[in-house]
DNA sequence: ATCCTATCTTTCCATTGACAAGATGGCGCC
DNA sequence: GGCGCCATCTTGTCAATGGAAAGATAGGAT
């Protein structure tokens, strides 16, 4: 209902998430302000309390639609670990603020029931694109291990991506540099 | 000059560096107040403004003590890449908070020449570690390639280990838990 | 002894997060 | 069709914060 100005907005709940997500790309999590989020949607400022009761509920709504976008994004990589790797940084870049909100836990309520359950969704995601990996290809054998080393790894080069820490001679695709690294781990030799 | 209480403190800069640090590894960047800081050195709340002229010119300080520190615990381990990827991991959980500022572009200003300087140190000390590891451990001869792999891995598990992202089974000693992921990489075959 | 300058204080303002109480209007129910 | 309920949104308010301006203090240089 994006025309009708009435007294109810029809879709805040959604507005104001998209709305923290792009403040949050611009300029991080530390510019976020409820109350500008309420003037971007055209809504008085004590109206985001409503549907997230404080700045924290909000960045929880986020979280959980992060790791929920993050499992979906594992589940439809195909090509097994290395691919699954790939999605996971890419996600990373495209949704950068969920990224950055969902391994920021001093900023929402980590411990509330639908974070739990959506963290386990692409906790579960990951593993099984562990478990899908044939061996020789660097496997040890050891799946926790091998899980632990590939989320660690695509998690700090999309980290390290995102800040801008990276040197501008590994490129500006970020997906061809992904690969290429986690080659280094997994890849076929 | 801890114990006089005279009109000048004498070193607040220090002071209010090693509180602010304090506050953060506590409980985020997120909570970081200078009126607070101000309040635990016993001045009053415009004085660190002296000093750091504002909250982000304080951040800007604490991440050139980061990258500082971060250099020279990587110059102080001996043993090759391997060691050096532990004493990254061990010094992102020693000093959490430096850490957590120095890749957090958005909270300082990262282009402050300081900052700069102290960041190529650091880098330096990295690439200095990858270069003194012997063929034969899985390097592929691509320095560059083996550096940016290093990094991403280390990177990753410090940043997951500190958000309190990884299951309980991995232990609680990060160096050991650390150096098995690294071996993944780099180790002798 | 005097000035000078870095350091710190006091005062003030706009913005923010959070809370309380009230207004609005869609929807079910009769 | 009319009525009342309740989710949704608004207005008003408060303490805390970051930051700027202007003044006080002290320790050292000349």
């Amino acid at each position: 209902m994006t025309g009708t100005r009435s007294y109810h907005h029809g879709d805040l709940r959604r507005a104001l998430l998209a709305a923290a997500a792009e403040v949050i790309e611009e300029s991080g999590p530390a510019a976020l302000s409820l109350r500008d989020l309420a003037r971007r949607a055209g809504v008085s400022h004590a109206a985001p309390a409503h549907h997230f009761g404080d700045k924290a509920g909000l960045l929880t709504a986020l979280a959980v639609e992060g790791f929920d976008l993050l499992a979906e994004a594992l589940h439809g990589a195909d090509g097994g670990l290395l691919e699954a790797g790939v999605a996971y940084v890419d996600f990373a870049v495209r949704h950068r603020a969920h990224f950055e909100v969902m391994f920021r836990p001093d900023l929402y309520r980590r411990e509330a029931p639908e974070v739990v359950a959506a963290r386990e969704r692409s906790g579960g995601a990951l593993h099984a694109a562990v478990a899908d990996l044939p061996p020789g290809h660097g496997t040890s054998g050891d799946a926790r291990g091998d899980a632990l080393a590939a989320w660690s790894i695509v998690h700090g080069f999309a980290t390290l991506w995102n800040a801008g820490a990276l040197p501008a001679d590994v490129g500006d695709d970020p997906q061809a540099a992904a690969r290429a690294v986690i080659h280094r781990l997994f890849g076929p030799r």
